[in-house]
DNA sequence: GCCGTTTTCGGCCCGACTGTTTTCAGTCG
């Protein structure tokens, strides 16, 4: 069993648990663990192996055994029994807004509901008032949950939340009294779905209430969840939540801080706190009754001894100590690319021409560009033959006369077929400057197929990197089975490069995986995957799940100057 | 269930909002 479902079934434990009543602390426990082993940067295996589990903060005794058993026979008899202890359904009642651990136990143990359907009928008859602790509002709201949740469940993708949070800065911004105005959470920390947007606002005294009234009457506002002072949350008519909190200018920094997450990092940092005998929350940092005076988040974080860790990075998984140790990574930037790799074309899926794709990476300042189109296998996105490979090729050739400010590569994206094969042969392959072998059909493997599939494909001298590593489609598709960090050794190993497909839907190689592949020392490239112009600036998001992963610029293949990158790939 | 150089027992992050409550519990972030 790998790390993934490890990290699932801790959590869900940890879910059982609360359902169960028990102590809290214990609950948090199986959380954390949950969340240790997800980000872990080494193989679970190995560390099963050689009996180091323990060596995890985190991870103790019981837990350690757990794991054990569930690396190596992938199941657990603690989780089987507290599975069958509890009704399935009540899992599922927890993703109710407005519905915890303790009420779902009230619901079942006094009225025996068990799953969401029966929870709908119990309020429609009117069955929940009567119970301790429940009345006709949480009733009504817990129908309006159930509504809702069929309507919006799901999360979004960036681009998404991201307009819909411009919408609400526009808004925003200028009104009388704010002084200033930021995103925070998920949004902020560039996590590549997001749930809802937080957004902060430092205001002038006496001026809260007419910001929030503003927020809550936004044109696009579908419902008022909640109307407070200081805090609100709306949903927007797309379906995407929104909370606003209004604090004072001084309290600005700390609530930004605060409201950024994630939630694990606070709790991190509110540790670290207490170690300097202070007391950190989203109002300030005090000793005693004293606030600690902090203009911005990085004084906020000097005055905890640490340097100023960037919102990316705020996962607890590491960043905190690295930056008690003044070490951490100077991460990369947009304007350190200095090329792009894997663009197609109208002689494949694309819209645009050779011509205007390099015209326009010209215009981007880009020093090299390698349009990589499909290859013959990918039918379904008009692959090119061996005739129209050599046909493209010509034509770059003139285009490169044409254009000598811009070094024009011979790109292929080209299908990995199932049996680990590239899809042309050596001859012709060898005629590239870029390869990128990218998995497009036949996704159902196993772990074991998927990387021994891949490896081959590495294995092949013409392949430069692989291409979006798990075939993912964020919020649509799962990715297939693959053991990333298996696969991130065998890239050191065979000297290949990972791509980071930057396209908004992938966002693949996950940002988990791209510390281990630095540690590894494993070039990745960041790609745009674009089939127009305006595929072109998803670059951007690539590199910010790139500084997620905490990727300097030298970790990156397109940040290379153009002679860097010829030598590195043997050109000219 | 985890953790520890004041501790192997007794702590474990903190506060707003809501609803059902005469002082608080549950949920959420």
């Amino acid at each position: 069993m790998n790390k993934k479902e490890v990290a699932r079934i801790l959590e869900e434990i940890g879910q059982i648990l609360e359902l169960k009543g028990e102590n809290p602390f214990k609950v948090r426990s199986y959380y954390n663990a949950a969340r240790v082993i997800m980000n872990l940067d080494e193989n679970l295996n190995d560390l099963v192996e050689e009996d180091r589990l323990q060596d995890i903060k985190g991870i103790g005794d019981a837990l350690s055994q757990k794991i054990k058993e569930l690396v190596e026979t992938g199941k657990s008899g603690y989780y089987e029994k507290l599975k069958c202890s509890i009704p399935k359904g009540l899992m599922e009642m927890l993703t109710i807004p407005s519905l915890g651990p303790r009420k779902i136990k009230i619901l079942y143990d006094k009225l025996n509901i068990t799953n969401i359907g029966e929870l709908e009928y119990f309020c429609k008859e009117n069955r929940l008032i009567a119970l301790e602790g429940f009345g006709v509002k949480s009733q009504r709201k817990i129908l309006e949950g159930i509504q809702f949740k069929k309507k919006y469940e799901k999360r979004h993708l960036l681009p998404a939340a991201e307009g819909d949070a411009h919408y609400i800065i526009s808004e925003l911004e200028n009104l009388d009294g704010v002084i200033r105005i930021k995103l925070a959470g998920s949004l902020r920390r560039r996590l590549e779905t997001i749930k809802d947007i937080d957004v902060i606002i430092a205001a002038e005294s006496g001026k809260e209430s007419l910001i929030m009234e503003k927020y809550c009457g936004l044109k696009r506002v579908e419902k008022v969840v909640a109307h407070g002072e200081t805090k609100s949350s709306i949903v927007l008519d797309s379906g995407i939540a929104s909370d606003l909190r209004v604090v004072s200018r001084q309290e600005y920094p700390y609530a930004l801080h605060y409201f950024t997450g994630s939630k694990a990092h606070n709790i991190e940092m509110r540790k670290v706190a207490k170690e300097f005998q202070y007391k950190l929350n989203e109002y300030g940092l005090f000793k005693g009754e004293e606030n600690i005076p902090c203009n911005d988040e990085e004084e906020l974080y000097n005055s905890l001894g640490l340097q100023f860790i960037p919102p990316e990075l705020r996962e607890a998984i590491g960043e905190i100590e690295a930056a008690r140790e003044n070490n951490l990574p100077s991460l990369v930037e947009l304007k350190d690319i200095r090329g792009v790799f894997h663009i197609h074309s109208n002689y494949s899926d694309g819209i645009n021409s050779l011509e205007e794709i390099i015209i326009r990476c010209q215009e981007l300042g880009y020093e090299y560009v390698s349009v990589c189109d499909h290859s013959k296998s990918a039918n379904y996105a008009n692959g090119l033959s061996e005739a129209r490979v050599l046909q493209q090729h010509q034509e770059i050739e003139g285009l490169q006369e044409k254009y000598p400010g811009i070094r024009i590569l011979k790109g292929i994206e080209a299908d990995i077929l199932p049996d680990g094969c590239l899809d042309y042969n050596d001859s012709l392959l060898a005629k590239f400057e870029i390869v990128i072998g990218s998995i497009h059909s036949r996704l159902k493997m196993t772990e074991e197929e998927a990387l021994e599939r891949i490896v081959k494909a590495m294995k092949n001298p013409y392949l430069t990197m692989i291409g979006h590593p798990t075939g993912r489609l964020l919020l649509a598709r799962e990715p297939y089975p693959l053991d990333i960090n298996k696969f991130i050794e065998a890239a050191a190993k065979y000297g290949k490069m990972i791509e980071l497909n930057a396209n908004p839907h992938r966002l693949d190689l996950d940002w988990r995986g791209c510390k281990y592949a630095r540690e590894c020392g494993v070039l990745v490239s960041i790609n745009p995957d674009a089939h127009s112009l305006e595929g072109l600036s998803d670059t951007r998001y690539g590199v910010e799940i790139a500084r997620k992963g905490w990727l300097t610029p030298r970790d990156i293949m397109n940040t290379r100057t153009k002679s860097e990158l010829m030598t590195l790939l043997n050109l000219e």
